[in-house]
DNA sequence: AAACTGACTAATA
DNA sequence: CTATTAGCCAGTT
């Protein structure tokens, strides 16, 4: 078919990160594995960063991989991501690190249904 | 159009 | 634990 990179991918991660439910995180590779692009979580991020507050993203409930919380761009959203994250019920840990054995979604019981229309 | 950057992960030393 | 290397893709300059 004909173009069908870029806000496609970025559709997908929507979609997955749309998912997570609260009170639980994912990681950028989880994502990324979820949205079909296992081993792009970098673009996980990129495209989280690209969203905005104009759509109805939990882009807080995703971390990176130590459970942390990734240092961004911009220092005026410092702590706001665990703010958001603790109102949720998220427990953070003494160096302001998340237990992912406790918060990580496990996307095995019923959810991830939607699905992908794709192979 | 080429080069650079960026909310990452995993492996290795 | 830290440091380094490699892989990935999109957007910006």
């Amino acid at each position: 078919m004909a173009k069908q990179t870029g806000s496609d991918n970025y559709a997908r991660i929507y979609k997955v990160v749309d998912k997570i439910p609260r009170g639980m995180i994912a990681t950028y590779g989880q994502v990324a594995d979820l949205a079909g692009l296992s081993g792009h979580a970098r673009q996980v991020g990129y495209a989280l960063h690209a969203v905005r507050d104009e759509l109805d993203i939990p882009w807080q409930r995703v971390v990176n991989a130590k459970g942390e919380i990734s240092p961004r761009s911009e220092p005026m959203m410092e702590g706001v991501q665990q703010s958001l994250l603790e109102a949720e019920g998220i427990e953070f840990d003494k160096n302001g690190r998340i237990s992912l054995a406790q918060c990580r979604w496990q996307p095995r019981l019923c959810s991830v249904a939607a699905k992908d229309e794709l192979p």
